[in-house]
DNA sequence: CTGGTAACAGAACAAACGTTATATAACACG
DNA sequence: CGTGTTATATAACGTTTGTTCTGTTACCAG
């Protein structure tokens, strides 16, 4: 057997590449040649480890979404600070999580075309309100936990659509202060019923 | 002078075809064969009207962000009720708001790596962050309507983009059930200070 | 030390792309 | 009724794209 290399760590080499080049410019400068050149390797490399760009397309999305869900992974504290922590890790706050953020929102329209890539991304949003519903839960017994679920997610998402759109208006400081903000109106609006 | 057209009904037609494709399948759809073919032309009536590509999607940007502003143009009623019909008005209720906001989405990843895009999406922002927030501040005086208006369009856009990921699960009656609970949250909190 | 196979690089190719150039048809105007 | 200009179709060109193929290097098993 000859030269020895971790396959699934070349490959998220890969997926990462296409992913800062989708985040940079857009799904379409996400080309086999720049992707390849912005992993340090060429189109023979690329080849050996994805099928065609569809599958490399496939798994970037697939794997920016579960960098998204490793993000929002918290264990320490009591179920309001991870009912908290899970949402700050949704929110575009520094580099990483907005280059991710962007690849879930170039991939939205691509999605409408392509049934695989509409099913990823049902699955990971499904996945996510799932989390949030049962932190919510844990945390506040009062009101629907899959309807206030929805409704931070929503929160969540408006502002950080807004940050990608408009980076210099909201620095990380005005994204927790509307995440805050979310947070304090629903268990006040949960706890006076 | 000959065969009289309407020069910017031809373009309106060409741009929208082309919002059109990128709604159904990504800005990658939209070749300058397939837009021409899809407003029933070729490529020789496109280049016609826009000298290049780049052109061409700057004004579908452009057409597509302000056929979403004609849309949340409410005249009748009071404050408040322009108020809920200009936020309703940004919601993908049909197919119509629907192929926009994927537009808008879209261009997001494209914006990053093109200043003119970008500022034709900032702008178009913040002037519906302006739109709302005169409203606000004429149903509701209490409040910075500013902050006011930014929670409003942040529950809008979170509504707005799980429905474009995942429609079956956003019908317009849900969509407007959230916006309603945003609209009285946010007003109670307003009124109780 | 020596095959043999995995991990790449690089060239090659057909298709599709944006763009430019050329040709034709339709109409207002003198 | 010509005539000149605009609107559009069609063809052609050079580039870029995804893909395939061929070669080369580096390593491990025997």
């Amino acid at each position: 057997m000859p030269r020895v290399v971790d396959v699934e760590e070349r490959r998220q080499e890969l997926t990462d590449a296409a992913a800062r080049l989708i985040a940079r410019a857009g799904i379409g400068a996400a080309t086999m040649r720049e992707v390849a050149a912005e992993a340090g390797l060429t189109t023979g490399a690329l080849t050996h480890y994805f099928a065609d760009k569809r599958e490399l397309l496939q798994c970037t999305l697939t794997a920016s979404l579960q960098r998204r869900i490793d993000r929002r992974h918290a264990t320490g504290g009591d179920a309001r600070a991870r009912l908290r922590a899970s949402l700050v890790g949704a929110l575009p706050l520094d580099e990483e999580s907005s280059r991710h953020w962007m690849v879930t929102v170039a991939f939205c329209a691509e999605a409408a075309g392509d049934q695989a890539l509409a099913q990823t991304q049902r699955d990971a949003y499904r996945e996510f309100r799932t989390h949030i519903a049962r932190l919510v839960g844990e945390c506040s017994p009062a009101g629907d936990p899959g309807r206030l679920a929805e409704r931070l997610i929503a929160a969540v998402d408006g502002v950080a659509l807004q940050a990608l759109f408009d980076p210099e208006s909201w620095p990380p400081v005005r994204q927790l202060d509307a995440l805050d903000e979310a947070l304090d109106l629903l268990s006040a609006a949960a706890t006076q019923r």
